[in-house]
DNA sequence: GTTTAATTTAAACGAGTGTTTTAAATTAAT
DNA sequence: ATTAATTTAAAACACTCGTTTAAATTAAAC
């Protein structure tokens, strides 16, 4: 029966996996409770709201993931040679990855829990993201246009945000794509090779030269 | 007060609109017949249930676009030169901007319907899609697949799975990257303009060479 | 013009939602 | 051991939702 203090986190996992799997607005606050086996009453209590458990939620992947991210870019910073796209884009699958042991199927998690968040949201969690992770964007956003420096910033913004669409459906489908790859070529992949496979498609989008017309 | 045998349409045009704007689940019949100006009621009377209706918004779409895109699969088909990728989607352009003159914003409300119904539904919409326009589907399908020969079918299969989240991504969040891009970048961007820019990362995208690893 | 059918209306139903309240139980501090 | 603070529990609140019902109205048929 829950020791007090673990109950938090007993809302938090429930939460996490069901927002993933059928969205924010979708997972009811008894749903949420009754699979982390606490009392209703309990989320107002300790997050106020369900909005704030929303937040709260990402927040846990955030403060993880974000620094990590962070560190990779910096990394290729350092280094005088300009790193290309699928470098950049492939420093963040170890921080992606990582997550996996946070917490069981952290990365898919997290992933679709960032793309329901960008769908879902009336502005509120594009707000949070921004306000509280925006340095960390930036940055990122500053190595991508480095790398591809023939894309003007405005053709920039549009392909990072079809890149995000991109990753965020993939990873929302990834089980279920899985299984029929499975079944029709013999394939077997885990949440890594989909990343992989994933990043030559977005890295070549992004630094297609504009065509002039 | 709405002469009788509209009151179908009025239902549909109020509808789709909210539909596309706010997603399905987060609208509500009152809503929509307080829009509409018709009575609550008359939703379950005209079309039975709201998932019907959300059929019915889609259908009056699908119905005109499918067969447009299907005629302008077989044109390309038809040429004996063997069409580019980026020739393949430019062709359904047309088709998706003639939405335009069935109804105001007719394009976009369409690809963002679509996006919503693949993001949203459970299953049902998904179904509806593929046991009514398979056909049309598995052609383009086959003309993508015959523009890009150096890419596997296994691999292409994730690549067009890739593609749909970029598209359905984009169009569910078009009005809000759309308001992001004109205050940041002064763009003013309509339908046309943000589907010409997403076509050449598309095409980049699927017909990039699999890296040898 | 009367009858019949189709449509619209207002009201209510039953179920589900997030949130608040009140009280009890548990834990920590004095 | 007693007091205070925190946490859990059950119930109710106020609201919204899709749907249904039954009466009123309009149009069509004869």
């Amino acid at each position: 029966m829950a020791s007090r203090s673990d109950t938090k986190t007993r809302i938090l996992d429930a939460a996490e996996k069901l927002f993933a799997e059928r969205g924010f607005s979708e997972t009811s606050l008894r749903l949420i409770t009754s699979k982390a086996e606490v009392n209703l009453a309990s989320v107002n209590y300790h997050f106020g709201s369900k909005k704030e458990l929303i937040r709260a939620v990402l927040a846990r992947y955030l403060d993880v993931f974000m620094p990590a991210a962070s560190t990779e870019i910096k990394r290729l910073d350092a280094v005088p040679t300009q790193a290309t796209l699928e470098e950049i884009l492939s420093s963040l699958v170890a921080p992606l990855l990582d997550l996996n042991q946070l917490r069981t199927e952290g990365t898919t998690i997290f992933l679709q829990l960032l793309g329901r968040g960008y769908i879902e949201s009336q502005g509120h969690l594009r707000w949070f993201i921004t306000t509280h992770y925006g340095q960390h964007l930036d940055a990122f956003v500053r190595a991508v246009s480095a790398s591809a420096p023939h894309i003007p910033p405005a053709e920039m913004f549009w392909r990072l945000h079809f890149t995000l669409g991109t990753i965020v459906f993939t990873m929302a489908s990834a089980d279920a794509l899985n299984d029929i790859a499975a079944a029709e070529f013999g394939e077997h992949n885990d949440i890594e090779a989909v990343i992989r496979k994933v990043i030559p498609y977005m890295a070549a989008g992004v630094s297609v030269p504009v065509s002039p017309q």
